[in-house]
DNA sequence: ATACGTTCTGAAATCGTTTTCAAAAGCCGG
DNA sequence: CCGGCTTTTGAAAACGATTTCAGAACGTAT
């Protein structure tokens, strides 16, 4: 069943008719429009009238045509529901929204095959930029598009070797910190819940943790780094035997929330209680966290100011004459101490 | 500074450039892009490899342009972050993916400016159709847009009196089954936490709050209907005055999440225990509740079917040749029963 | 071989803008 | 009142597709 054009009934009404209705032409009347040459102050009145008598607005479609501008960003995020990439999202959509660009949203569920499909109709709606939080798999299906000259930032995690400008934390650091910051309250056995798959993000956490432990010298036993797909059922799983050890971690730092959130199920089921009987610490914070009795420490990114600068450097990418060289941003993330890493005993 | 053309270095591979490769024209190029009339198997064939070997992708501007069809559809919400909003957003966001059609988010922070300046961006860009949740000053706007023939379906609220689809969830009979559901408990004094807009949604909640009251021959003292502006710091403030109250209600009914968590937060400051001290049901389930200690009893509406079901109606009325008249869809939310509304004593 | 009805094909118009180009209009001093 | 400026202006050509229209090619019946 397709669609009928004239079932629609839209009343267009264009450049033309503005142009009719002041008695001038249409020249003139994008040229008043754009601002970009001379006209007479008497001829833009009369254009400046004439729209808001017959109620014009500009069709952007038709401009982006000529232009080969369409002021609009493709985001691509693996999901939407989750704090980080939500927060994220509005602090791009505020940017982009505050310089006059709109925001195309596609949601990948972390599947590679949906990664591709939305950055091929995002390449073909003409956006002039992406921000965009790779999948695996990102790097092969980015080339592509890189030669055909799109805008790219990319968010959270970082595909190496490209030269895309990135907006990221400091994962290594921030992570170093917050288990630190364990090791300095007594913790002494601390075990680690990863993501399975070689990300970035997780890596680099994985090298914090490791970085201050070794520093600390504390042992690391293999059984204490536990990987799992970043679901909050595997965290659970992972969580579920970690605590099953003769010799159980004293504390667990988790490499993201939905794991933590599993996690805290798991030591809920255990009758283990977190603070007197296991510390934990999480990356990336989630308002849960600061609700719960006892309440978790956790690894804050700034996921909103990350989606904000996204924003913010793609379209000064776009807008300068020489597009600048690919810049690497490190935000610092924020270590939130409450009540889950109370020092021990 | 004004962008540059040139700068961009985008090779445009145009239907022209198939057609050459192909040995043919850009109609015939265009015939078997559209699928649309008879072309002869040999050219056809041609015409495909050449699409590949040149690499071509279709200009989604011109086409929109020249069919009045755009494939997208605008979205707009009051607050991305809220868990409710943005499962809303992934509903419509699948739902539109999986038939073609594009999404354009808009967050206007519930600002009516803001909610302004969204819709005649969405217009400019010749949305095909606008999902969207109506702040404050709605109804006059819209006026304007309908009689451009844009589609609407409006979500989570109602501006009444205008003929447009509208998904939402039975806010009166959710809110009355988890009255009658704390009443049953043994809970006797009852006080409201809601809006102080009157908008649909907290309306309706309200609603169904005094009948199942009513119905139960309880007494609703006007000091038990507390409305503030929907926001935790609110929802402090109102569970705050309500727990001061000589003779302090037993239970709060609480009309939306952020109230909710502001409630549960002055409870615990009043040094007050849920459960123990006070039963509390929130209309609108974030994922906290389940993993608050006590969890909290919450209204959780179908959030992502809600998102869902608006595409749907929204691509099913621009795909069907006569418009279908406007249609309201109430979807059913659901008491999950935790922990915080317990039988009493 | 001619005429006719299909099926295929390409030239050209169109969608609503912007932008180039050249002509028109205004201003100035002589 | 005229040449030589600079502003203003409108006609027309893009931008990259789709679609109408009319002609070409082809098969078949006469």
């Amino acid at each position: 069943m397709k669609r009928k054009r004239t079932s629609k009934r839209k009343t267009t009404v264009t450049i033309h008719d503005v142009a009719r209705a002041a008695g001038t032409s249409p020249s003139t009347v994008s040229r008043v429009l754009t601002g970009s040459a001379n006209v007479s102050a008497a001829k833009r009145e009369a254009v400046l009238e004439a729209i808001q008598a017959v109620g014009y607005a500009p069709n952007l479609l038709a401009r982006g045509l000529k232009t080969q501008l369409t002021y609009s960003l493709g985001l691509i995020l693996n999901d939407i529901q989750s704090p980080f990439f939500s927060a994220a999202a509005k602090g791009a959509q505020d940017c982009a929204m505050q310089r006059g660009y709109a925001i195309l949203l596609c949601d990948t569920g972390e599947e590679p095959a949906a990664q591709k499909r939305c950055l091929e109709m995002l390449r073909a709606k003409q956006v002039d930029g992406v921000i965009f939080a790779p999948t695996t798999g990102a790097a092969m299906i980015l080339d592509s598009f890189l030669q055909a000259g799109t805008h790219f930032v990319q968010i959270d995690r970082q595909v190496e070797g490209l030269p895309i400008s990135s907006v990221v934390v400091n994962d290594d650091q921030a992570s170093y910190e917050a288990v630190h910051h364990l090791i300095a309250n007594g913790y002494r056995r601390i075990a680690i819940l990863t993501s399975e798959l070689s990300v970035t993000t997780h890596d680099r956490r994985l090298g914090g943790f490791k970085r201050a432990l070794s520093e600390a010298g504390l042992a690391l036993p293999d059984s204490f780094v536990l990987r799992g797909r970043t679901s909050s059922s595997d965290g659970y799983r992972l969580a579920h035997k970690a605590l099953s050890y003769s010799r159980r971690p004293d504390a667990l730092f988790v490499t993201s929330s939905r794991l933590g959130v599993g996690a805290l199920r798991a030591i809920r089921d255990a009758r283990l209680r977190v603070r007197d009987d296991i510390g934990i610490v999480i990356f990336d914070d989630i308002p849960a966290f600061a609700l719960m009795h006892p309440s978790i420490t956790a690894v804050r990114q700034p996921a909103y100011e990350i989606g904000w600068k996204a924003a913010e450097i793609i379209i000064e990418s776009l807008e300068s004459e020489e597009p600048p060289p690919p810049q690497q941003v490190v935000l610092p993330a924020e270590l939130v101490i409450r009540e889950s890493s109370v020092p021990r005993r």
